[in-house]
DNA sequence: CTCAGCTCCTGCGGGC
DNA sequence: TGCCCGCAGGAGCTGA
């Protein structure tokens, strides 16, 4: 699934096809994604402009003008396997069709000069809502997110704060957004590996200098992956359907086997399953 | 409140 | 070749 770099990497490639344009059909072709969609989705969406292309955690936000109605927001998370493709997942199998719909073409937004904009998404985990601009903090699913990790209230202090009392292994204390918002299976597992820290280690154990160099981590971790634009390894794509790279750069993400990549360190990368989910680290150098 | 486990959905690769 | 199983980047819900 797309996590925060993945996101991050979708909407710069949307901001030069959508920012400051107006949309001029928006075609919904069904009801629901993992949940109902709003009411007169596409009719609400249509005529209005692009103010701003946003992103919040895995959330990309797009801005639309009012006046009138009020600025609303379109909220949008791609779940495991959704993408927001310019043009369309028939494109480029298709282009001498460039209209063509191709299966789990879901939504489809045009704007007004001429560009469409694809959302394509097979498992349908993803989801979408419309919501005040003024009021974008309140809905359900930003409410309760932690901080920004590339943002100026993510730092040792914070994180230690959010890990205090936590009596779950850290693996799934950084899975858990409100700790720290952004991150997936693939950023947690690299994150702990850089920071040398196991992913089984109670969250609440972890002293202050470890939980800085945690923090640190972080935050390289997934500015390297900006970076790369982000890691495809089934379902992600660039919004120009172009594959990210960082995957190739993973030190223990679906390595195990693999000899351990911290320089003298004779480990190998193991695999685990922690909470339904699979951990990879070495348990050499990660402790 | 916290936490582990299950769930939604589709597609793909491996083993037989 | 074909079928079955396990697994996949998320996260909401349930029940202990």
């Amino acid at each position: 699934m797309p996590e925060l770099p993945e996101v991050e990497t979708v909407r710069r490639g949307l901001v030069p096809v959508l920012e400051g344009r107006v949309l001029s059909r928006v075609i919904q072709r069904r009801p629901d994604l993992r949940w109902p969609l709003p009411d007169r989705f596409a009719e609400r969406l249509t005529g209005r402009r692009v103010s701003a292309l946003r992103r919040r955690s895995k959330y990309l936000l797009l801005d639309l003008d009012g006046p009138a109605p009020a600025p609303e927001t379109l909220i949008a998370h791609l779940g495991m396997s959704g993408r927001l493709l310019i043009g369309g997942a028939a494109l480029g199998a298709f282009a001498h069709n460039a209209g063509a719909v191709g299966a789990h073409d879901h939504v489809v937004f045009e704007t007004d000069d001429g560009a469409r904009v694809t959302f394509n998404d097979a498992r349908r985990f993803g989801a979408m809502d419309l919501w005040p601009t003024a009021d974008l903090a309140a809905h359900r699913w930003l409410a309760g997110l932690g901080p920004e990790p590339l943002g100026p209230d993510f730092h040792a202090q914070a994180l230690g704060a959010a890990l205090a009392g936590r009596r779950t292994p850290i693996k799934a204390a950084l899975l858990d957004q409100r700790t720290v918002a952004g991150l997936g299976n693939i950023y947690v597992c690299e994150a702990l590996h850089r920071a040398g820290i196991s992913p089984r280690r109670i969250a609440d154990g972890i002293g202050p200098a470890r939980v800085a160099r945690l923090a640190q981590a972080i935050r390289e971790t997934l500015e390297a992956a900006i970076a790369a634009g982000g890691s495809s390894l089934r379902d992600y794509r660039r919004a120009d359907g172009e594959l990210g790279y960082f995957q190739h750069e993973f030190r223990v993400y679906g390595r195990a086997g693999a000899p351990c990549p911290t320089p003298g360190c004779a480990g190998e990368v193991g695999r685990i399953v922690q909470s339904g989910r699979s951990s990879f680290y070495c348990g050499r150098c990660q402790r």
